[in-house]
DNA sequence: CCATCAAAAAGTGTATCCACTTATGATCTT
DNA sequence: AAGATCATAAGTGGATACACTTTTTGATGG
């Protein structure tokens, strides 16, 4: 079996984790997960950082048995490597894995956002206008944590008549992409936020006209941008073929789907 | 909390489930995921089943340890539902559960083929055609578990070049297809396969011409035609809105990717 | 006969333990 | 001084132990 780099740095888990103070008769194992993504995707747990059941367990003061299933979950997300027998490490950046959240983003969002918005009631609308205010149009908000919350659940709206399980899954890409975001930003790049501001507010007033089609090119356009600025930023060289192919599929398909 | 349903059959579990044979240097944790969802996907165990940790680490000779494993993967595939401090349950069929699978399948291996197919070797065509022949075209195939393995690889090779992670996430989707499959056969419909083994055909030819617009407009017909037959013997009154949207989009937006 | 409810049985989540695998670092070789 | 070698430390997967929660059971009263 091919050998793994043997990089890495030196372990920062002792000096991040900090001990779980939740309320004991919730699972440890949620509370973990939940921890650990979170400082997987602002990136205070950097790539290649590895994280043994023990040390964390440890540094958590808890057993390694709901540390297992955390890191199980985190597998599942796509946020760390587990290899039988070898300790898990946090997965680095990758254009592809970029390019194919994006591609799924769009598709299925898209979908999702079709036959969402059909159905959406006043008070769902009262609530994109509500998280359209939060998230504001700052060149750079001034708490990332709680603007890309905000942003997650913004998005969470336009799909939430879809299946439970895709939607579920939706809201996974949107974290999982929303760890680029992170990296982007502290590398400096703010253009994403101001536009990102005149996008949603454009596609809330489709979604307040109630117009599936509109809706569905206004958001491959979000998405679009958003992943090509990333990118640019990120792997310049790269040449995003399959997304290039979603957004053609998305926006000829859209324009049609009035007739439907 | 909602106290969840009485039902339920009397434990067939002790029936059904035999102690692990396999190799005890590969993971039981994975052995115990791949036979437990055999048997769900091909309803031995039908909905409702209970499964709950100790009774299946009993009848495995294992303990509950890797059966947890097991259980969790389980749950994430969306075959099971497990909620803190209950037992673990079979899913039942849902015909939203349905259309989403396909809805999801014909957006993600249509974006993903449409890249595959243009960098298809000739060994590829060559899988492809071995494949083909493999799956015949019976009117009921001898051995559906070896047909329905095929025929997840046929459709596998077809989006064989996207995100690895994507991949998974499709053949997922398939497999979890695979158990309505399994029930519609059982109830009786076997038009399936006669129409299936004319359109495996079509799509092979238009992979062998490197035609990828004609493979995504084939294999949303494809797909979509499985997904309304089966809704028809299994949910009749179904009205599968986001299914056509999705239909739509991907045959209007199909059209268009040669002249990206 | 059915509903009620307390106690027993069974089940889940977490901690700890053991056997085997991988990583580390000192020692030896050249 | 660089590289191979091997004993030891550290880590993982799985088994077992235990505290607490849910389910079942069965006695009791209407």
């Amino acid at each position: 079996m091919a050998r793994r780099a043997r990089a890495g740095r030196v372990s920062t888990l002792k000096a991040t984790l900090r001990p779980l103070t939740g309320d004991s008769h919730r699972r440890a194992s949620v509370d973990i997960h939940q921890y650990l993504r979170d400082l997987i995707l602002s990136n205070a747990l950097p790539p290649e950082t590895i994280l043994s059941q023990v040390e964390v367990a440890d540094c958590l003061k808890v057993s390694r048995t709901p540390v297992r299933e955390a890191l199980r979950m985190l597998m599942e997300e796509g946020l760390v490597k587990a290899e039988p027998n070898y300790r898990c490490r946090v997965l680095g950046f990758d254009p592809r894995e970029l390019e194919a959240l994006y591609v799924s983003r769009i598709a299925n969002e898209g979908i999702a956002a079709a036959v969402t918005v059909q159905s959406m009631t006043d008070s769902d609308i009262k609530k994109l206008a509500e998280l359209l205010h939060e998230l504001g149009n700052d060149e750079r908000p001034r708490n990332l944590r709680r603007w890309l919350k905000n942003h997650r659940t913004f998005h969470g709206l336009l799909f939430c008549r879809a299946n439970p399980l895709l939607q579920k899954r939706m809201l996974v890409d949107c974290q999982r992409s929303e760890r680029y975001i992170y990296n982007t930003v502290q590398a400096g790049l703010t253009d994403l936020f101001r536009r990102a501001a005149i996008e949603h507010e454009k596609i809330y007033e489709a979604c307040k006209r109630r117009q599936p089609a509109t809706v569905v090119a206004l958001l491959t356009d979000h998405l679009a941008a958003a992943a090509i600025d990333i990118m640019a930023e990120f792997a310049p060289d790269w040449e995003p073929t399959t997304l290039r192919n979603a957004i053609l599929l998305m926006h000829r398909g859209a324009a049609h789907l009035d007739k439907a």
